[in-house]
DNA sequence: CCCGACATGTAAACTGTTACATGATTAG
DNA sequence: CTAATCATGTAACAGTTTACATGTCGGG
């Protein structure tokens, strides 16, 4: 048995919400945790299979009625503790890449128009993500769950609108000296 | 002749600088762009005889007075052009991966404390990256280069110093709501 | 009748880190 | 003498995306 990986603890995580399939977890992850992790189904299934593997969780499959069959799958008790020993370790500290950045870092070499560019660009992309946020917070507050639950997927929240909002105020000031 | 990938362009602008080995293209990311791009050496190297295959760089190897052999590569016409291009196109949408960020958002389910330690951890980050960054500056002041290069390297810097203080701020918020 | 949502999965390709291997020189 | 720096490189492993494959059901 060996370690799991980042991937496989944030799909249990994602489980202590609810038995869920494959399928569920992956539109699940998508609005709720999307701004900051990203899942795909050729990471999903696999990993499933190992997590039952190891009895983290348990599968029950439904017979669909004609369409395909779905599998549920569960946190274990074995599984929540896993996820807990993991939730009380420190974060390893994430290696941030940014094409976007070093596109302005290289900028000195190509027109003075693309950099502007990279960055107007950057500028849309950080509102349009201000509003999102302001529907998952619609869609936060319409979920149920407990308070402290909701209190949590706030604060993660309001960490992606501190990060947004810092976006939108450098790429005002870039383009205002570029000016 | 395949299409080249985000590591081999990033190389290709740091050669853009000037004439470099594999050993000095780490130590110049490292500082330069290494709070928002990283490279490591088993990345570089085999990209370096990738990129010379190709014809967008090219090798001077000198012998070293008993030291190892030097391999100091430089950007040629073809490669200025291939880095060029590429610096016009719109940047890829950065996917991130926040794990200190989805062990607070699955906080509920540990106690309390832990998720005031994983933020305490990242206002530490934060404030060490800061103090980072002065240093950057004052380097990046001492450099040579024209008044646009250096430009450009303190725009990313900015950069930088709003997402840590961005993050900082949040930290703050939230070390208040959870007392 | 066609599109989108439901639903699961595999294989290939790609990307990246880490550990290992080697060895000289220089500063403390 | 020993640690750090210069210096290059490979192999194993780990992780991820993408394209492909398959098929139903309901609504417009």
């Amino acid at each position: 048995m060996k370690r799991l990986n980042q991937s496989q603890l944030a799909l249990l995580g994602l489980l202590s919400f609810g038995a869920m399939s494959g399928y569920d977890l992956k539109q699940l992850s998508d609005w709720s945790v999307g701004y900051f992790w990203r899942e795909s189904y050729g990471q999903i299934y696999p990993h499933l299979k190992r997590l039952e593997a190891d009895g983290l969780v348990a599968r029950k499959t439904e017979r669909g009625t004609g369409r395909r069959d779905r599998h549920e799958y569960r946190l274990t008790a074995a599984g929540k503790q896993t996820l807990q020993r993991w939730l009380a370790k420190p974060a390893a500290e994430e290696i941030p890449r940014n094409e976007m950045l070093l596109k302005v870092f290289f900028g000195d070499l190509v027109a003075p128009e693309f950099t502007v560019e990279h960055i107007a660009r950057q500028k849309a992309q950080s509102e349009a993500e201000l509003t999102a946020y302001a529907a998952v917070q619609k869609r936060i507050e319409g979920e149920q769950g407990s308070p402290r639950q909701k209190q949590h997927w706030l604060m993660t929240l309001r960490y992606g609108i501190h990060i947004a909002q810092a976006q939108m105020n450098w790429c005002e000031e870039m383009l205002k000296e570029l000016k």
